[in-house]
DNA sequence: CACCTTTTGAAAATCATTTTCATAGGGGGT
DNA sequence: ACCCCCTATGAAAATGATTTTCAAAAGGTG
């Protein structure tokens, strides 16, 4: 099991990339970081250890943290992109809370099973597919809150 | 069962909202388009029988449209947000063709449960949730194309 | 170590969408 | 029909996320 390191690393030598410290303290902050983040997130967390690395680096750095396939890129509608790193073959779904913003990730086979029903009677090849639920979350669907 | 024209008339009245020209001829171009437009392509079917009405109008009458509950948004991260005309009630999902752009729509009840399911199981409370599956339809996946 | 190519950072450019602001136009009250 | 007040409109500027430009600064291969 290659981790993602390696799985970049091996990426960028395929690639004709170049390994420079900028692209290896983002990768490094990233690969330390909670799940979910923009990269305005990633980009204020890298200034303070790392004030030279510019915003435009970073943006370039996800996208090929994405096309190495060690992240993926999560659209929620909230104006920014976030990213994840992506946790090999499993495929999960969200739960997004309105309230705080929390995001609670899920699996289940059966959804699965069914939308691959679906795309069977449309004649329809899946390449992804993503399913959000909006909504609260337990702590802010409480009275309490 | 009261039409969209009605619909939205009254929920301008119901907010003091002024009826002009310009959301009329957006109004009935929405409706007679075929679904899930851009705003743009709204604009720009507008401009040609109403050259004086404004892009930014269109957002903002687009906006009352969804507002008014006679549309929706769609955001199928294309880069710009869709408008559907909202079918009553049922909710449906979308199948998104990423080889000639078609949008196939379709609903699935048992998906819609183990949707609840899930979000049971969190103790999530759902407001809305989006279930978009990307790949090819049947004519993009055909070895003719 | 040289050289060629990719990378970087800062700033400018994009793109969709929103806001500003001065002018025009609904529509309720008279 | 006329006023008057407030909302709506259009053009242009503003915004905000993301991308591109470009000259200067490294990778890394031979």
């Amino acid at each position: 099991m290659p981790n993602k390191r390696s799985i970049f690393r091996e990426f960028m030598a395929r690639n004709g990339l170049k390994w420079t410290k900028q692209r290896e303290a983002i990768l490094e902050e990233f690969l330390d970081s909670k799940e979910h983040l923009s990269t305005e997130a990633l980009y204020l967390a890298i200034r303070s250890k790392h004030p030279h690395i510019g915003y435009a680096t970073v943006y370039r750095t996800l996208k090929l943290f994405a096309e190495s396939g060690i992240a993926e890129e999560r659209d929620f509608g909230g104006g920014q992109v976030l990213y994840e790193l992506s946790n090999r073959g499993d495929h999960h779904d969200h739960l997004i809370c309105n309230g705080c913003g929390a995001i609670i990730e899920f699996e289940d086979q059966s959804i699965e099973k069914l939308q691959e029903n679906v795309a069977r009677e449309h004649q329809f090849k899946i390449t992804s597919h993503r399913l959000e639920i909006f909504g609260l979350c337990a702590k802010c669907s409480s009275p309490k809150h």
